[in-house]
DNA sequence: ACCTGAACACCGTTCAAGT
DNA sequence: ACCTGAACACCGTTCAAGT
């Protein structure tokens, strides 16, 4: 820190945080291993040490945008109180304002399939939905949601969300419609999932 | 056709085509505008007079894309016969199908926002929606949906059915899982939006 | 009107060599 | 154990010049 020493130190998180900053101002497409290198201030070829490659640094990008996301609707939903539909929709809506304020993070999570199989990516994804699962045990274990195996409930609220957030990143629905979206969405679901009384 | 002429012909249909195979066997990255020259056999530069930069070929394909698209959905539901429930899940698995066999070229249709506005590749994007809406009102005119903004109905449909898809090209969902997938978010769409009996 | 060839400024990746 | 510098093979883009 003092003058540059030789051995920077903490390469591999500088690298990461810069990474993240160029992502969201830069898109995944202005995203250059060689740039991160001169702005962190170190040579080109230093990175090689930490990432094996550009995917390998954008792994672990993903990995760390999964765990985000997870804490972030986790959080959203314990901080929503006890209304079922309101934790629902709190969720929901932590969901899609991670997807669409780090859209080009979000590009970079859901790149992981593309014939490669990356098992610690898989597994943070896997984290981040369950909990969504908890989230849909809560409901049936409160009377609110009908019984049925939670993964599967929950894999269409995931998809959901997800896809709102591909069509407001795509600029198919203006930014405007997305939360009125994403009501109707907790809405339909918990309409569509009630126990019938 | 005869002997590599100095005109090549059709060099803009030429490139697109081959831009179609390249997308599907190499995926989006893969895609390269002097490789694509050498390919069709034409100078690196000669794509320059069909298209001004790689993006401009990329929403080329993303508009015909969208086209193709709500072509498919369209024939599906067609297909489909007169039960509702049956059209619905036919439409929606002609997504998936779509979106599962061409993830790249999804990919490409989806990275339209960015900042740009494309308007003729938001009218495509549009019309194949259209398809989706048309399907919607004819759910409420057989009197199996209830009233209520088409549109507002039909955009929760897609956002479901593409973030399906997003969710298996991503590898988070085994594509074996995609049918049944389908099955329920039919199925829920339909119970969560039919008429109140 | 359409295409070529050379040139420019960038990449990612590799590898011997330095500290 | 970590980093540098030169080198290689590729890009996209530009522009004068050719047919």
């Amino acid at each position: 820190m003092t003058d540059r020493p030789y051995h920077h130190g903490n390469l591999r998180a500088a690298l990461l945080a810069q990474a993240k900053r160029a992502l969201r101002e830069q898109g995944l497409d202005g995203l250059s291993l060689r740039e991160l290198a001169r702005q962190v201030g170190v040579s080109h070829a230093a990175p090689r040490r930490h990432f094996a490659d550009r995917q390998a640094l954008l792994d672990a990008l993903a990995e760390s945008g999964w765990e985000r996301l997870g804490a972030e609707v986790r959080a959203a939903a314990a901080r929503a109180g006890a209304d079922y539909e309101a934790r629902l929709c709190a969720a929901a809506r932590a969901y899609v304002r991670f997807a669409t304020r780090d859209a080009a993070l979000l590009e970079v999570m859901f790149a992981g399939g593309q014939g490669r199989q990356v098992a610690p990516l898989q597994e943070a994804a896997a984290r981040a939905f369950s909990v969504l699962v908890e989230l849909i045990k809560d409901g049936q274990a409160s009377g609110v949601l009908e019984r049925g195996d939670p993964e599967r409930m929950a894999l269409l609220l995931f998809a959901t969300t997800q896809g709102i957030a591909a069509l407001v990143n795509a600029g198919i629905v203006a930014p405007k419609r997305l939360d009125r979206l994403v009501s109707d969405a907790s809405a339909r679901f918990l309409r569509g999932s009630r126990t019938l009384a």
